[in-house]
DNA sequence: ATTAAAACCGATTGACGGTCGGTTTTGTCT
DNA sequence: AGACAAAACCGACCGTCAATCGGTTTTAAT
């Protein structure tokens, strides 16, 4: 899947917004970029129709909601484009971690520590 | 920057074998997919365009190798699609790991936090 | 029923990867 | 140097897809 810019900046709106219609959003947007409001709506169509936002009609206008994660869409857009390039039996995120680890600060090694530790405790747990 | 499906097959091969010639590449690939010699071609010429190849003459035919490593590729391109998505002091990859780890076997685990004590020691030593 | 708002449709534009025919350039061999 | 063959290079075209927006239809509120 592609995502396209504008498609962007109205998800990252929605994730920290939880819900909005074409009006609202397009008038945030609008101090930032052209545009008419009839493109925003296309751009919120383009996204439901995508399956990465639901919507409810209140009233006139529909209601968009997010449908995924952020961290979600983030790891099927990482997995689509790096998808063709991995390994069997190698993961997307190893072997971007390889060439990223330099840009890493410290606190986000320890972070990414934590997290391991706190997965493996969970597949203990549910016996994963 | 965007990457199509033969240019990715070009890639892929080119990492594998080190070097290769037009006529080489579409020799290989032809077992597995249509297209002219002249299409690989192009499609040498794009990657060699985009930096993602460098190449040298010897004889008639241009020799192409590839000029960033895969990894680095794969760190560049996830950066690309997720960079808007990402909050300052984030980083993709956490992101990512977060909804991802379900899908790691114990042993990618084992090598992400191999990795990451790894990444310490070395900027450890070089003072990072 | 009227009317205003929003959805919906369809057309257009701009990128971009893939494709390939045809021309020009270039190396090689005699 | 001239002929020949091989490969580079150019330019055109297609398909896809996000962005854009005008105009028409649908819909809901009064």
């Amino acid at each position: 899947m592609q995502i396209g810019e504008l498609e962007k900046r109205v998800l990252q709106y929605l994730w920290s917004h939880k819900e909005a219609d074409a009006k609202q959003v397009h008038a945030v947007l609008s101090r930032e970029r052209e545009g008419s409001l009839n493109t925003v709506q296309s751009t919120l169509d383009r996204l439901y129709k995508k399956g990465l936002l639901s919507r409810d009609k209140r009233g006139h206008a529909f209601t968009y909601f997010p449908k995924v994660a952020r961290e979600d869409l983030i790891a099927q857009l990482i997995s689509n484009v790096t998808g063709d390039f991995v390994r069997e039996g190698e993961s997307s995120l190893i072997a971007a971690f390889t060439s990223a680890s330099d840009e890493l600060e410290d606190a986000q090694l320890d972070e990414l520590e934590r997290l391991i530790v706190q997965a493996r405790a969970k597949r203990q747990q549910t016996n994963n």
